[in-house]
DNA sequence: ATTAATATAGATCTGTGATATCCATAATAT
DNA sequence: ATATTATGGATATCACAGATCTATATTAAT
């Protein structure tokens, strides 16, 4: 239960592009020096990326990658789950054994009526609302206001001496 | 970016083993039988919640497991990381590349000063503050109000008739 | 005491996915 | 035209989840 590398590269990679906007586009060359990646590597990710609309590449000579919108509409959520897919984290394996009528349907197989909406498999509902309650973390926090907050920290830091 | 099986198992055994408490031990055939999975698997993952002193075992003669503790008192934040591990889910990788200077030491590199509390990577911040944010979320459901959950909708179910 | 039932620990197998590299191709500025 | 840059496909490596089998230790029942 890890962020992928790749989900790291990605968030890096985008930090800089946000950082370095006014530069203009940003190669391969210089994101992979930055972060320490191999330009093959975050090509792939650079890639799914721009697949998804949060890039923009430009190909050819002095091309490059730059942020598709502007920083404070790419939330960290949005990159995660570009990268590492929009799977829910928990995922019932066997809804046909005994455990599942204990769980979701105790009381009502016995009345033989099909399954209510009431009376959902509960450790699903645990898991999908955590899920749920992370993402609406995950979706305050963007490239922008990491980036802003940054400044600000370091800011202050400057002023307090 | 997934709960493995594992979890999901752990997770349906301890719910029928509060589940069955007045019953006293429950054999690892029962609880393979109820989840549908092997007994050799299983036993895998009861043996490491034993460790972790969330389930007895007993072994011999009728034997099998039971709840260590009162099912109020074993939350899915601990099931979860007994059996997914205590690593952090984002964990920085080169702390060495320019990225890191970036985004951490802004604004103290210059001046040749050790790194601040203060100026802390932003990156890990947010990671890690997502993660503290959805532990709170976990520490508060436990087995018991899961039971308990199931119960209530039930029988609210039943009462509508 | 013997036996059957049960949990434990170790070794091992397999498939899958993350990480990573290389190369051929397409697109573009100069 | 040419050098530069991004893209996509193929491939290699490696770790780990998922799973099974076997031998051993422990206990209840006889
Ligand atoms: S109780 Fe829920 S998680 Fe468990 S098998 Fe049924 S649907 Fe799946
Ligand atoms: S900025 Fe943070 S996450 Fe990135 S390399 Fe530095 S410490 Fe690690």
């Amino acid at each position: 239960m890890q962020f992928s590398k790749s989900t790291d590269y990605a968030l890096h990679a985008l930090l800089h592009l946000g950082h370095s906007e006014r530069h203009g586009n940003v190669g391969i060359k210089e994101l992979s020096g930055t972060l320490g990646v191999s330009e093959s590597y975050l090509s792939k990710i650079m890639s799914k990326l721009r697949q998804d609309g949060i890039v923009r590449a430009i190909p050819g000579v002095n091309g490059g990658y730059e942020l598709a919108r502007p920083a404070d509409q790419i939330s960290f959520l949005e990159v995660i789950q570009v990268i590492e897919g929009r799977q829910q984290w928990f995922e019932c394996s066997n809804t046909n054994s005994q455990q599942h009528s204990l769980l979701a349907d105790n009381g009502t197989v016995q009345r033989g009526r099909e399954r209510s909406d009431n009376c959902q498999c509960l450790v699903e509902k645990v898991m999908n609302g955590a899920e749920l309650h992370l993402y609406q973390y995950l979706r305050e926090h963007t490239i922008q206001t990491t980036l802003d907050e940054a400044f600000n920290r370091c800011n202050n830091e400057v002023n307090k001496k």
